[in-house]
DNA sequence: ATCACGGTTTGCA
DNA sequence: CTAACGTGCAAACCGTGAT
């Protein structure tokens, strides 16, 4: 007989806020939020934050001088910090089983199937106590058939605190699952975002019971093939299978907003510089090489006062590239293209597309691949950048100064990535 | 009329 | 003093030219 799978997902409470309060435990029952890059949305927010009305992604220069008339305290996000964090977690929950799916910094899947079900709850209670004692997170775990029910089991267990942060779906009663179901709305499934939960609603679909009832063929006509997924996943049947190895991504994108607005072109091409950097430093990192380079920039679009202008270019590569230098010479050649003089930009892009593995390269007209010198230089770069921390060898048209550079007013120490920070703390 | 292609837009997390 | 609103990724969509 076929044993029912148990997909297991297992998310950090507000992960963002949770950090920052492990190396600062007065900030615990008190309302906390995390900005966005440059300050710009509260992106992740304390239980007492969200109690106190601050929406997921408001604008903080909306939210500002209330929040902190309510004593909100409001972090700018410290990457470095996180994904140190994340590693540690998703290090910790590879032991409890051979099968994991990193699925966002903050969140993945681990196939428990084999457990009984009625063990599977107490396993949860014993995986959320490793996490909390290994690195002081607080975790919620879902347990279901399908990776959506695991989802939505999540969900359950960060709603119902009488849980106690585990939800086994496979180990409920009917009626409880009725219950729930019933009661929680369509737009918290896995896949369901806010364009569709008006339309669903526009047919009846208000509640996790309504959409799991209705009839995934006719659903799939009306919306998509996903919509059909999620239905059928809902129903215990899986559609997305767990994928322990990423698969190949297909674009690298790195996009920031200014601190302020940039006029010039010599601004604009040091930022350019950066960010081609950045995403061929995460190519290079996934054994990848770039068929083309996009580069991007455009005003800022809620600025109702000043003419907006928006424009990219794609630069097709000879042949394809994981080279710095080679990459960077496309984005700025393409950016001199588009650049019009005149207007204050808030937003550059850079995007590496027709990415292909290093043995399915295709050689230019020529017969010529990229040569393995590149290839030892950048292996260099990487690896001082590496040792001596990033950015320590890099192009110098990214320039200097930087004046364009990322608001980040109140910024964290990298307590576990940085020493200098950590001493910094110290004194 | 249909298809493949590529570039653009939409949607989600 | 004023102005200030994220990012990464893939699926869906759409217009085009070829057949």
């Amino acid at each position: 007989m076929q044993m029912t799978r148990a997909i297991a997902l297992i998310d950090v409470n507000n992960f963002y806020v949770s950090c920052e309060r492990v190396f600062n435990p007065r900030l615990e029952g008190k309302p906390v939020v995390v900005l966005s890059n440059n300050d710009g949305c509260a992106v992740a927010r304390s239980n007492e934050a969200k109690a106190l009305g601050v929406k997921m992604g408001q604008p903080w220069f909306q939210l500002k001088d209330w929040a902190q008339r309510r004593g909100i305290a409001a972090y700018s996000s410290n990457y470095a910090l996180y994904a140190d964090m994340s590693n540690r977690v998703m290090n910790i929950l590879a032991a409890f089983s051979p099968r994991q799916e990193v699925y966002s910094i903050d969140e993945c899947f681990l196939d428990l199937t084999g457990f009984k079900a009625q063990d599977l709850t107490l396993h949860g209670q014993r995986i959320r106590r490793r996490v909390r004692q290994w690195t002081g997170l607080p975790v919620c775990i879902g347990i279901g058939p399908t990776k959506t029910l695991a989802k939505l089991a999540n969900h359950i267990a960060k709603q119902y605190p009488e849980s106690g942060g585990v939800c086994n779906l496979n180990d409920a009663s009917p009626q409880q699952r009725y219950e729930w179901f019933s009661r929680i709305a369509a737009g918290e499934v896995w896949g369901i975002g806010r364009r569709l939960v008006p339309q669903l609603r526009g047919i009846g679909i208000k509640t996790v019971l309504d959409l799991q009832r209705a009839c995934p063929v006719a659903m799939r006509a009306r919306f998509s093939v996903v919509m059909e997924k999620v239905i059928r996943e809902l129903n215990g049947v899986a559609c997305i299978e767990l994928e322990e190895i990423a698969p190949p991504r297909k674009q690298i994108v790195s996009s920031r907003s200014f601190g302020v607005p940039v006029s010039d072109l010599a601004s604009l091409e040091e930022a350019v510089s950066l960010y081609t950097r950045r995403a061929a430093e995460k190519l290079r990192r996934q054994q990848l090489f770039a068929g083309s380079v996009y580069v991007a920039i455009r005003t800022s679009p809620f600025n109702t006062r000043e003419q907006y202008y928006a424009n990219g270019m794609i630069i097709p590569l000879p042949a394809p590239s994981a080279d710095t230098i080679r990459l960077t010479k496309a984005a700025l050649w393409g950016l001199r293209r588009i650049y019009r003089s005149g207007y204050r930009y808030q937003k550059a892009r850079v995007m590496l597309t027709g990415l292909v593995g290093m043995n399915d390269r295709q050689c230019d007209l020529f017969g010529l691949a990229e040569g393995n010198k590149s290839g030892k230089l950048m292996e260099v770069m990487d690896r001082i950048n590496a040792w001596m921390g990033n950015g320590t060898l890099k192009l110098a048209s990214e320039g200097f100064r930087q004046p364009w550079k990322m608001k980040q007013a109140n910024r964290s120490p990298s307590y576990t990535t940085n020493w200098d920070e950590l001493i910094c703390v110290a004194d």
